[in-house]
DNA sequence: GCAATTCATCAACAAATCTTGATTGTGGAG
DNA sequence: CTCCACAATCAAGATTTGTTGATGAATTGC
């Protein structure tokens, strides 16, 4: 493998941990409707602005949400590829170790 | 206080905080080869015994992981439902918002 | 019974995380 | 330029989480 400053492991464990927080998946579900600026996430998660201005920088740190400005207003977006990353994170734990990871041990 | 059933967001934040640490997602990946007992992990991820029991009590209250005992050996195992369990959530992130949903805003 | 092995649990400490309120920065309106 | 609205950042404190070493419980073998 070439240079890894950071492993997969990690990586992943990022990911995890950044959908770990109520707050957070509330977000995401909200933005499944479409771009949000933080006021709309402040009025309707009834949450402090720097309290969502810290989740959302947790979500924007993993990759989970883009952010765009439009004047004063942030708009925050889901970020789908990073998702489709989760998900195959979570289909190769599930999946049958292949003949190679089997020949090798493991991992 | 009455038994309060916990909110889905609890419990996906619950399942994804199970995930979102690099030892627990090594000890997953071991388990999908199979059955582990806590002996083999230990000497696996070089990690200290009292630690793996911390982190796969934490796998075992998500439901991640299924325990067995055999003699004096503990055996656990990968719980593939509640894999796809999480499968079902980042699908449900990723997935479009369906008629009644917009209908009624969100969430 | 007694000793050894396997593992869970506990206490103590360290480190990361989250919340709150205040401050700062940026852009638009007047 | 000044004021206001929106949002990021900071500092302080509380809470949660993870690690380590010690102890306890269950099981096996002698």
């Amino acid at each position: 493998m070439a240079t890894r400053t950071r492993s997969d492991t990690d990586r992943a464990a990022d990911l995890f941990h950044a959908l770990s927080d109520g707050t957070r998946l509330s977000i995401l579900q909200r933005l499944r409707f479409g771009e949000r600026c933080v006021c709309d996430l402040t009025d309707a998660l009834d949450a402090a602005q720097s309290r969502l201005s810290f989740h959302l920088k947790v979500l924007k740190d993993a990759g989970l949400v883009t952010d765009r400005r439009d004047g004063r207003w942030m708009y925050y977006t889901m970020n789908a590829e990073t998702l489709s990353e989760v998900a195959d994170l979570i289909e190769g734990l599930a999946s049958m170790p292949s003949a190679a990871e089997r020949k090798k041990g493991c991992c």
